[in-house]
DNA sequence: CCTGCTCAATAAGATATGCTAATGGAGGCG
DNA sequence: CGCCTCCATTAGCATATCTTATTGAGCAGG
């Protein structure tokens, strides 16, 4: 395969028709020009050029391929400017992973924000069971993650970032809301709705859960806090809810409201974690701390 | 400018992901292909790859910038393909010069044979003023003339075709036609057409009018043996045809028929002409074969 | 006809590049 | 805890590539 300096020379002198004017702008001299044309000649097998006393004048076949070497140069003129381009500040498609906890209801505002500071960064985001992102993320099928900790994985930069109050919501037409004081016993006996047992909400539950002295709803395993919202305003039982949701334009408390034990003080933590050996590494740090102002924006959530 | 290999490795390896098998692939070691990796991310200023443990993973910019070097690698491949077909035989475009007083009659079966026997070759045939012609040629802006001798150029090669007769035309009512036997002396004071005095046959007609005390008129140059051949037909005068020309399909005797001295016995030589320093001086050696034959074919006509 | 000019080819040597082989080091896995 | 996989690093060597200096061919002008 020809060198791409040979194919440049190859261009230039089609150019110039002159070896020395096409060295020199190339940056190099005349018999380094010449040696390089000899080789591409011998290793196409073929006579580009045609030595007249007046200089170098293309062969019909060098006619014939001329436009062929100014493509491969203008391709790779194409990738080095991509290439400029990209290095002078973030780009491409970061592969970002939420849970459906937290990203629907945060991740909008997030996204804009970052949209208007590096316009050429696109953000894929993913929704999945955090264990499982938290995997991929190891095995770099996912850049970033945004999940409720605990994070397992080895390796991982995990950066804490705001912990949020989980919400006790019931039916609005349920008892708990008649009193004006609400103590453990109030939710003895009562029955919780969960997401699917591999989120950490579904473990975060069941402990709550215990303390209270509840149930949980076994048959039904939400996949989303929608839902969870819909089957608790139809009367189905309690749920807990987090509070980035209640406050976000999908969750209001239309539906249902929240009931709470006087002394109630359950948070989740959610971080974020990426690869410290990622590229972008300080742009997923950056990332992190807009998630955490955006998130405190919204409701005076302590930091960790 | 990154080089052809490293746009190879950058590819091979985002296909595989792991840098032995990328490595093997192209059919060179682990050390190697990563040290071509290094140099190609330190000049672009940017991280293609992620290392992870399982092997290399494309960082975001790197997703994004292997297209690119798809493109690149497949430009090169495109015109190494050209290449390899255009050595295996002849191709490109040959520039032809031919003088309008020969060339539409004889070339076209020319170009026929030629286009059976190389496919890929293109004829671009440009009609004009023959000495003009003998300097583009040498100047390189022609890569073949044929012209009636002689020609001039220095460090030409001249291959002598054949020589044809050139034949008197007078129009069908002319009182030549009642003669059954014609000397130079019912010429004296006849009128004679020519072409543009730039053509070798301008000067070749003056030098026949002398030498039959006829001369030409001055007024009107031709640009083609076809407006001579209207002219006379419309009775303004006589002019010389040349033998291939009348037995054209273009020529033919309908409009005028031939009148001569019995013992008429003018001729024009027919020559080819190249740089003997082109690459296909060979093919053209060829092509001057294929004319003198096809010309022989259509009329017995001597070699020189 | 000789001389000088232009332009390409060649020679020789310095340098840079690109490769291999051998080794080191980090992380995953039984 | 040791082995395995995979990438990084190093040293050494072959070759490619460039530079300077020179040669050679063709043309123009005196």
């Amino acid at each position: 395969m020809p060198t791409l300096r040979q194919f440049e020379i190859f261009v230039k002198l089609a150019e110039t028709g002159n070896m020395g004017e096409a060295a020199g702008g190339l940056g190099l001299t005349q018999p380094a020009l010449s040696q390089q044309l000899r080789a591409l000649e011998d290793r196409l097998g073929l006579r580009l050029f045609e030595r007249v006393p007046k200089g170098m004048q293309l062969t019909p076949a060098g006619r014939d391929l001329v436009a062929g070497a100014r493509s491969v140069i203008a391709a790779a003129r194409d990738f080095r400017d991509a290439a400029d381009h990209v290095a002078a500040k973030p780009a491409g498609s970061i592969r970002f992973g939420v849970s459906p906890t937290i990203g629907p209801y945060l991740l909008p505002a997030v996204i804009k924000i970052l949209h208007e500071r590096y316009p050429d960064l696109r953000l894929f985001m993913r929704e999945g069971i955090p264990t499982a992102q938290h995997a991929a993320l190891a095995a770099g099928e996912l850049d970033m993650v945004l999940s409720p900790l605990p994070i397992a994985g080895r390796g991982l930069q995990v950066e804490p970032l705001f912990r949020e109050p989980l919400r006790i919501v019931a039916p609005p037409d349920d008892p708990l809301h008649d009193k004006t004081s609400l103590v453990h016993e109030d939710f003895r006996g009562r029955t919780f709705l969960t997401l699917d047992h591999r989120h950490h909400y579904h473990r975060q539950l069941m402990d709550i859960c215990d303390k209270l002295g509840a149930s949980v709803l076994s048959d039904y395993e939400g996949t989303s806090l929608d839902a969870l919202q819909q089957m608790v305003g139809s009367g189905v039982g309690l749920a807990i809810l987090p509070e980035l949701y209640i406050r976000s334009d999908a969750g209001g408390l239309d539906m249902v409201r929240i009931a709470e034990p006087d002394d109630w003080t359950e948070y989740r933590s959610l971080a974020a974690a990426w690869r410290p050996s990622a590229a972008y590494a300080d742009l997923y740090a950056e990332v992190a701390q807009i998630i955490a102002d955006e998130a405190r924006k919204r409701a005076r959530l302590q930091l960790i």
